[in-house]
DNA sequence: CCCTGGCACTCCACGTCACCGAGTGCCAAT
DNA sequence: ATTGGCACTCGGTGACGTGGAGTGCCAGGG
């Protein structure tokens, strides 16, 4: 177990670095912090940090740089979560309030999140399978040719075209609407496909078929892949970091690219509270040198997706951390406000 | 007038510096290039094309690098569109082919274009005002909450939350529903204001209030914010150019970012036909060092939007002109199929 | 009149070298 | 356990020299 000092010594030098981006010698340290010893006692506990592997040097006769594991301590044990300013909250509260639609919640989100933190933003939407059908609609657009419209309580809308085997008329459509709302219309989406599994058998023989293809689109858009959106925004920020440039920003950029890497990052972290993920914890090879910091959202206690930030594990962790978790409540408020 | 000989020496240059990136002398170019002349000749050439701007050297004694003047020459005069190779024009259909609806149909256009051409795809949403309404739709969702879909023959949907002063019954829903579409199915959407504007007249006084809501937030999705969308990716190609990093891709990140900002650009270009803005022919200041190869895409022969590329001057302008034309080509035979 | 070979000149890129200074580890003293 | 002292390491910086690619110009030849 390390003294009390050499964690306020590791506090020190993971702010430093945060602040000037060079390795932090102890010399430095000891005028900066009023630690109250002397540089010779620092090298010491910097020795003993370093041998448990909380920092490292870049190379000899270099200050010395926090590790993953350093980062690790700092935001498990030595961090508070910041709060951000009035003027911060205020500014958030004008900025998503004008919001008219999910579309644009989301959008300004992810523009929010990526100014206060000057970092990139990625906000997920909401889930379908933590939402209840609010809404079912089919439309007729022409003879054979269906569109389905789904509807959620978050204010999600998902369409499909649907190509039916066989014209459908109007008064059949009528039908398989009502039921198909009656079924479904307040229920969770995880539910909707045992709900309508016996759907097509009430229905004459011809139309079967027709009804089987628009029941077997809609539980499509249960699929994973139109499951899960997401949007990313800011990573013009990403050119603060490092000059290193293709070593460092271009790995990012095809990671963030793929946004099934950033589901599947998203997936692991927490459902409730916060989650910081730091360099090498995150699976994806490209982002060995990002730390993500996420929370779920939700317009009640249960999250409906996630948001959060990816930035260098050298990060602001406590403003960071505050900024995100204040975006998610007030998103989380708007949402509710629906 | 430059002589055919100048012009071809012009050729070599920026076919060699789009190659090696570097600048280029007149040695290597006549090693490269037969152009059945000594070095010292093309050097004459060289100090000509340099007279009349469409060269530079960064500084003396080095090669000479191409302007965007001579670039605009290239282009204009010097370079034909490259077709597509039969494998790369599989690869397009393979690829489209596979799309369900609008979105997808967008999405792979842009992941595609950015794979074919190695830059940053840009990929616009058909142009609201310039498809033709298929339907409205209105849906009730809460007493005084209904929701407004908008789908047009180009396959887009757009909707739109609207809170009515007064509850609306359903009857009255269904009487508007019916004369809405009666109004504006199957018309152009510049239209739709004119066509709709005396509709609350013909309901009861207490209605009315509501009808005029539901039109305007109809209208509203007119207005440019809403009606041009655009989807962006391969930002993670911007890597390739360059080093000098804060001065070159940052700025573009961030003016890729404002969408407002390449919907600008997109807009100036030609409606029919390709576009190329070379350098500085770009207004934003954030793209001066950038091309942009754009073209309009429909379902028939007009243009319902734009797509295309944004990448460094120094670009294979006949590969790129080539990929973006056949894409854009694709994606209205995909189109005109649904 | 245009092309060509020759020649002197210019500068960038690159490698070498020396030096400075921040930072370290270790040790003896308190 | 803490501290001051001291020798050592090593990256960053600037000075310097050199090589080479490239240029402009000029005189001679088709």
């Amino acid at each position: 177990m390390l003294s009390e000092r050499r964690l306020e010594v590791l506090r020190a030098i993971v702010q430093d670095y945060v602040g000037t981006e060079e390795p932090v010698g102890s010399k430095a340290l000891t005028e900066r912090h009023n630690l109250q010893v002397s540089p010779a006692t620092v090298r010491n506990d910097m020795a003993a940090l370093e041998e448990e592997g909380y920092i490292a040097q870049p190379h000899t006769s270099a200050g010395r740089v926090p590790t993953d594991k350093g980062y690790r301590l700092f935001v498990d044990k030595l961090a508070d979560v910041k709060p951000l300013s009035a003027p911060e909250r205020r500014a958030i509260q004008n900025f998503l309030d004008g919001a008219v639609d999910l579309d644009d919640v989301v959008g300004r989100t992810v523009r929010l999140l990526a100014q206060l933190t000057r970092q990139v933003a990625v906000v997920q939407y909401p889930s379908l399978s933590r939402s209840t059908v609010r809404h079912v609609e089919l439309l007729s657009l022409a003879p054979a040719r269906l569109m389905l419209v789904l509807i959620t309580d978050t204010g999600r809308v998902e369409q499909r075209l649907i190509d039916c085997p066989v014209p459908f008329g109007e008064t059949s459509l009528a039908e398989l609407r009502a039921r198909l709302n009656g079924r479904v219309a307040g229920q969770r989406f995880p539910e909707v496909p045992r709900l309508v599994a016996d759907l097509p058998d009430s229905f004459d023989l011809e139309e079967r078929g027709t009804v089987s293809t628009v029941l077997s689109s809609l539980l499509e858009t249960l699929v994973e892949e139109t499951e899960e959106r997401l949007v990313i925004g800011g990573t013009a920020n990403l050119t603060r970091f490092g000059q290193d440039f293709t070593l460092t920003i271009r790995p990012v950029l095809e990671a963030l690219e793929e946004h099934v890497v950033l589901l599947r990052l998203l997936g692991e972290a927490k459902d409730s509270g916060m989650t910081v993920r730091i360099g090498h914890e995150n699976a994806h090879e490209g982002l060995t040198s990002t730390s993500v910091v996420s929370v779920g959202y939700g317009s009640g206690d249960e999250a409906v997706a996630k948001l959060g930030v990816v930035g260098p594990t050298r990060m602001d962790y406590p403003g960071t951390m505050g900024a995100v978790r204040a975006v998610a409540r007030y998103v989380g408020q708007i949402l509710a406000e629906n």
